[in-house]
DNA sequence: TTGTAAGCGTTATCAG
DNA sequence: CTGATAACGCTTACAA
């Protein structure tokens, strides 16, 4: 193993001048910064983690872990469990999060809450972007300053930012398309119910590669109401026993985004017996029961723990190592869930 | 963040002696550890590991990998690789790890590698345990050396070990059916076929999980001749072939362990445009291309990268910081694959 | 039985 | 522009 102290051998320096060419810190001769450059290269040199993180361990870092956390959220509270083991872990690596709840939506309220923010402080920014002017021009604020922010859950680009972490959508939906294709044999019905239509951002990726997939690899399959969901809000699932009940030769259902839960029982109660293939996003602990009961077919996780671990990480070694993400996205896998590997 | 310094200072004594008493090392005055241990409790003290890992380095721990290898078992590959890069990864910890890659199962050549890994003095072990004498007595002499052993891939019982690292096969099995299930809506015939039975150890593992999960919950399932495999090896599927057009009312076959990827075209040939789901284990690049044209149904994947890296990463530390590893079997995920989630 | 000191690899601070 | 030195937290000889 090639170290610092070796490459200063050879070149003939001290330790303290490789280390300003390895950090490209300014003060060192081209002559022998050439020289030592070389010799980093020849000698294959890899810095060595255990000692950098010790040694950065005294700059203390800081960072800021933003979640907008509204009681229909039950996903973002496993992202916020899984943000804050990983808090607990980067605390003997000398890093602090400070953690930011987003309770409501208006701009005073916001801007109050970012204000407290930036004056904390941090030297990085973990953030679940919001779609409202008082967050956009945070963010950019916190750009101009050069401090580094990761998004994660929704891919927003309106302000550039180290790195996403998080579901591809589109993707997503595919995948739900292939799951109905899987148990209709590829044939017959489906509809379409969201407790959340056009205002959840995910919607429209989930829609968009479902039927995108459909039409292209599954001819056999149509939408119900060409795509257009059934919803339900407050335990009114009216629409949704409708779809159900109207639709007798729907052989399989897609719950694009679930916020109330009962509407799985309502499904099967309006399907009278009758086969019905129930295909849902996520795994809260309600979702796992229906699972287990045959309520739902089947399930598509995101990964809620590296949604809220790694942006923290990325961070870190961001900062701390100057090392910038390995991709500017970071999709979660599609996992399928069914009764037997949950 | 309290430190070793921080724990001696307070009990006036040395971190040596502090060091003495967290490792269980002789030669301390046990009133002086009594008071030591209750100030680790109170202060609580968690050791940083990026000290540890600096300090542990000089060491220059040893790990011997073994690892079955042949032809027809892809899967392997897959393990081994993972195994080469967790290893690549432990070298900054002063970590080598000599693989070895068993060819054959002829005793006397066993005899001779296991004596030769014997012979390089090893202190850990990550081996897939063979049911051979030869194998059973080198594990038993390593345990004897107090040279710890984590199993992976197979989980056999026959020696002690620190712990293994693999597939339920049992669950594994049940993931299967239930997807068969979801394919099928539960009602039909189900058909069984495998390039080998009863010597492929994980079989017997799924056949039980598989028989077992349509019994108890899937009444309308039942398998074609009672669960005996259609058997196919070399390019011979004739049984399988046969087991295709005799039960043309079979809604889908579960591919128990396969060797040879020929089988899919066959089975789709034989069913002759006729609604098949097939169900498969593992997901070999053949087996990647397969679900893309829809000759596999869905496939459950077992982990490889994890089966090869996590042994290495347990016995490391275990031997670095007596860490025991949190369990004892650390079964891998049953992950479903799917064309659209590959 | 206990303390001391060196070293693992890196970074930061001070002198020069 | 460069070198020496002191941390960061832990382990391990060796000395007392």
């Amino acid at each position: 193993m090639v170290t610092i102290k070796d490459i200063a051998k050879r070149a003939g320096v001290s330790r303290g001048t490789v280390d300003r060419v390895l950090n490209n810190r300014p003060g060192v001769n081209p002559e022998t910064e050439a020289k030592v450059r070389a010799l980093i290269e020849e000698m294959g040199y890899r810095p060595n983690m255990a000692g950098q993180i010790l040694a950065v361990k005294k700059r203390r870092l800081h960072l800021a872990f933003l979640i907008f956390h509204g009681p229909e959220f039950v996903f973002h509270l496993d992202i916020l469990h899984a943000a804050r083991d990983k808090a607990a872990e980067l605390r003997e690596f000398g890093v602090t999060v400070d953690f930011y709840l987003v309770r409501q939506l208006d701009t005073p309220y916001l801007e109050r809450l970012f204000r407290e923010v930036e004056d904390n402080q941090p030297d990085g920014i973990a953030a679940l972007p919001l779609r409202t002017t008082a967050f956009m021009s945070f963010i950019q604020r916190m750009n101009a300053k050069g401090v580094p922010t990761v998004f994660f859950n929704l891919d927003e680009d309106f302000a550039p930012h180290l790195a996403y972490v998080g579901c591809d959508y589109v993707q997503s939906g595919r995948v739900a398309a292939g799951l109905v294709s899987l148990c209709t044999e590829g044939r017959g019905q489906v509809g379409i119910a969201a407790a959340d239509g056009p205002n959840s951002p995910s919607f429209a990726g989930r829609m968009g590669g479902f039927s995108q997939e459909l039409s292209a690899n599954h001819p056999g399959l149509s939408m119900v109401d060409g795509g257009m969901p059934a919803l339900f809000h407050n335990g009114d699932f009216t629409e949704v026993v409708d779809l159900v009940e109207q639709n007798p030769d729907m052989k399989a259902i897609y719950i694009v985004n679930m916020g109330d839960y009962g509407v799985c029982q309502e499904i099967h109660r309006a399907a009278r017996g009758r086969n019905l293939a129930v295909i849902t996003h996520d795994l809260a602990p309600a979702q796992q029961e229906l699972l287990k009961n045959g309520l739902i077919s089947a399930t598509i996780v995101q990964q809620p723990d590296i949604q809220g671990s790694l942006p923290l990480q990325l961070l870190y070694e961001y900062l701390a190592f100057g090392t910038l993400p390995a991709k500017s996205k970071f999709f979660t896998d599609l996992h399928i869930c069914i009764s037997q590997n949950v």
